[in-house]
DNA sequence: CTTGACAGTGAACAAATGTTTACTATATAA
DNA sequence: TTATATAGTAAACATTTGTTCACTGTCAAG
């Protein structure tokens, strides 16, 4: 890497942070104390590379960042062979992209107790549920039963035609709805903070 | 809700959607078309509005979503009483801001294996790593032994002064390191995508 | 009714925006 | 050495920006 790569990925770091921050892109002039430029053509020259290069992208003629602009890199298995901190191979990827794809449907529980342990639910996890009420065979759904809400796994018994809630815990025994059963939405993610 | 709060809403949703797509808000006059306006003075009125309500924000003159423009709602306990999905006591949540405090050093890791089941580690499972060579006791590390990547326990005896990686599997021993042990930094959440 | 708040139109405008052009200095490669 | 690409300065400019002001129609409350 030379000199100039990498006072440009120095930049791109004070832009990402700007954007993190501010949750926009800097103005032109505003780049230029940034960087700390006196002329506005040495940010144009600089914000056409990262265009070229595809950490921002013009359209409209409005500049904003792309997908590649947030991304983490993810590194490929761990077990994978020695190089797995390498530059090469790097694949990207956004969390909010990632897990929540309508996010006007979605949104967050925060799970206490523990009957989702066996699949790895854990109390204080978070995890987004789509708002819906259908699911299929193995989906794991929020649902009301007996006026309180919990967590179950969600089956159906083809032969039986028999709709029932599993827990992922031996200790707690398998629900079946008397009557009809209300379902608000399956879960799409676990989220679990360390620390 | 009247029916003013409803459009308002409706052109919020669509603002989202606009900068969900283009990771950017749009300008006035492209908020013209986008909302089916024919002055921009309806815009400048509106935004204002969602100014006040702390969904958008202007500094500098300059126009930003706030935290509160991208969070989605986090619904209490599952076991809290019977209105949790209700409109009140919410509470919001950016996932990216909530996983990700420092972007600049951490990665993402697809895992591989079942040595981390027992704390609800799964194959398949993404972890955000924070890149750091030091870990306190109980730390889940990610540490090269033997010329090969894994997630461990790490482990201090104070007594012994004995470092050591414990799986969260009984079927894998803990490994005591004969050298010096390579950390290559901790978990700092887990990720699981469901479907 | 009247009144006032609300939602939107339309035009005008200073300020800021991104772009272009011409030029300089420095470093690299032939 | 010469040539050439790179990184930046400086000034000029059309276009677009967000804002302001004056005005209109509509609807609900007193």
């Amino acid at each position: 890497m030379t000199k100039g790569e990498n006072m440009t990925t120095d930049r791109l770091n004070i832009l990402k942070k700007f954007f993190k921050k501010n949750r926009r892109l800097p103005s032109y002039s505003e780049m230029l104390k940034l960087f700390g430029f006196s002329s506005k053509n040495a940010v144009f020259k600089l914000i056409n590379k990262w265009v070229e290069a595809n950490f921002l992208k013009k359209e409209n003629g409005k500049l904003a960042p792309t997908s590649k602009f947030f991304a983490l890199p993810i590194l490929g298995n761990i077990k994978a062979g020695f190089p797995i901190l390498a530059e090469e191979n790097k694949n990207y990827l956004t969390l909010d992209e990632y897990l929540i794809e309508d996010p006007q449907s979605s949104f967050l529980l925060k799970v206490s107790g523990d009957s989702m342990i066996g699949i790895g639910i854990f109390e204080g996890d978070i995890v987004i549920i789509e708002k819906k009420k259908e699911a299929f065979t193995g989906d794991i759904v929020l649902a009301q039963i007996d006026n309180e809400w919990t967590l179950k796994i969600f089956k159906k018994d083809r032969l039986k035609k028999i709709i029932f809630l599993e827990a992922a815990n031996p200790r707690y025994p398998p629900f079946y709805p008397q009557n009809e059963l209300q379902i608000y939405g399956v879960v799409r993610a676990v989220i679990r903070k360390i620390n």
